[in-house]
DNA sequence: TCTGGGGTCCTAGGACCC
DNA sequence: TCTGGGGTCCTAGGACCC
């Protein structure tokens, strides 16, 4: 473990703790013989990208998000992982409690990173530092993983310093350095400038945060709205009103759900394409069905051979987590492009205006049959809860491959 | 180097109602 | 007959994050 960065953290009381390679160190937790080799965790097949890499693969250039055949290019002896996600997300859940006996201001932020308030922790740790050692210490301990800690004033900064903490460190801004910190780093390094903005902001001349900070609002109102404009310049001064919120209560469903899927090869065949959609909403409407939540508005996502993506949605009178009524939308919305025989490279189906499923009184319309979809999909839920996902599926789902 | 899959949030225009 | 704003819903697209 490297020691924390030497310096005054009176007043910090936001972590970030970030996992170090998250799902790389999971799946390698059991395989010593690859410690030091170059491995990336994601799919194999060829139009894959890397999911996470590893130290070493990084080191060849490698990084996330890259396509599988650059990552092979750059490294030769790459090693490629497909993800654990059921391991994943118990690692993350058993995380997560390792931060509640801390303080019960987390906030999770996605399945690898959250943010914590230690102020009221302070009397029994000391301080954040303190806290944040505690942490890691736990997290090497039980998981047998490595994460790193920003530690700072407000939840921005954190971010940012869990960043230059990594990997297997802390690193504190104190209250004092967070303007000289902040005005340093490059305009895309701030959380929430990705490349379309980063992009506009150099087109202004703008490089660094400190130019960004010294622009006038007047001219950031003008080229980004007076909303994103206002938040840039905030942003570069390091005002930061995002308290800690304990994440939304388990009771909340999430907003939407949904499920794509890019084809090994582009595909014209509307016949093809018909089968992925209802492969996707059998998909879709089982996982509604699995958090016991139901949609309103079904959207349809097409993206073309030439990387170019549309959206199609519907909104329907009643709530829906129902498969047929999924699929019959989806491809009704897919129908509605008309006969654009356009090669396309990926179909997306997604559920949104989630709500609670038990407190949608279920509609029954005239002339359904008396036992209707309802009762066919939890009879198929039951199946496939007791046997596998192998053990059911549609009839035009088995008979024919995928492309 | 040709670019995954899961999401969230924001904007902007038009319909519609009051 | 012409004219308001305000509010909400719907749709489409885009930026961003991990």
């Amino acid at each position: 473990m490297k020691p924390p960065s030497p310096t005054d953290d009176r007043g910090c009381t936001i972590l970030h703790v970030d996992m170090d390679a998250f799902f790389a160190s999971v799946a390698l937790r059991d395989r010593p013989d690859l410690r030091t080799a170059p491995v990336v965790i994601g799919g194999g097949g060829g139009r894959g990208v890397v999911l996470c890499a590893t130290y070493p693969a990084r080191a060849h250039g490698v990084s996330s998000g890259m396509s599988m055949t650059r990552a092979r290019r750059l490294c030769p002896g790459l090693v490629v992982v497909s993800p654990g996600f059921t391991e994943l997300s118990a690692v993350s859940s058993a995380i997560v409690d390792v931060f509640r006996s801390v303080t019960p201001l987390v906030q999770p932020a996605s399945l690898d990173e959250a943010f914590l308030d230690v102020g009221g922790s302070l009397r029994a740790f000391g301080s954040p530092t303190a806290v944040a050692e505690h942490i890691r210490a736990r997290v090497a301990d039980e998981q047998r993983i490595t994460c790193s800690v920003g530690v700072a004033a407000t939840t921005q900064l954190a971010k940012l310093a869990s960043r230059r903490a990594k990997p297997d460190g802390i690193f504190v801004v104190p209250r004092d350095q967070a303007i000289a910190f902040l005005h340093a780093l490059a305009v895309d390094e701030l959380w929430g400038v990705g490349a379309a903005t980063a992009v506009r902001l150099r087109r202004l001349g703008l490089q660094t945060v400190r130019d960004l900070a010294n622009a006038p609002v007047s001219v950031l109102q003008r080229a980004f709205g007076s909303v994103q404009g206002t938040h840039l310049h905030r942003l570069a001064w390091g005002v930061d009103h995002h308290r800690v919120v304990p994440r939304r209560s388990y009771d909340e469903p999430d907003r939407s759900m949904g499920a794509e899927e890019t084809f090994g090869h582009d595909v014209a065949d509307a016949e093809v394409i018909a089968r992925e959609l209802l492969r996707l909403s059998v998909k879709v409407a089982f996982r509604l069905r699995a958090g016991n939540v139901a949609g309103r508005t079904v959207v349809l996502k097409v993206r073309f051979a030439d990387f170019t993506t549309i959206t199609r949605s519907r909104t329907l009178p009643g709530f829906t987590n129902l498969t047929p009524e999924v699929y019959a939308t989806a491809v009704a919305l897919f129908e509605a492009l008309g006969s654009r025989r356009a090669r396309i490279r990926l179909v997306g189906v997604r559920v949104q205006g989630l709500v609670d499923a038990s407190a949608v009184p279920r509609q029954p319309m005239l002339g359904d049959p008396e036992h209707g979809w309802d009762d066919a999909e939890s009879a198929t839920d039951r199946v496939i809860d007791k046997f596998g996902k192998g053990a059911l599926s549609r009839a035009s789902l088995v008979t024919t491959r995928r492309p």
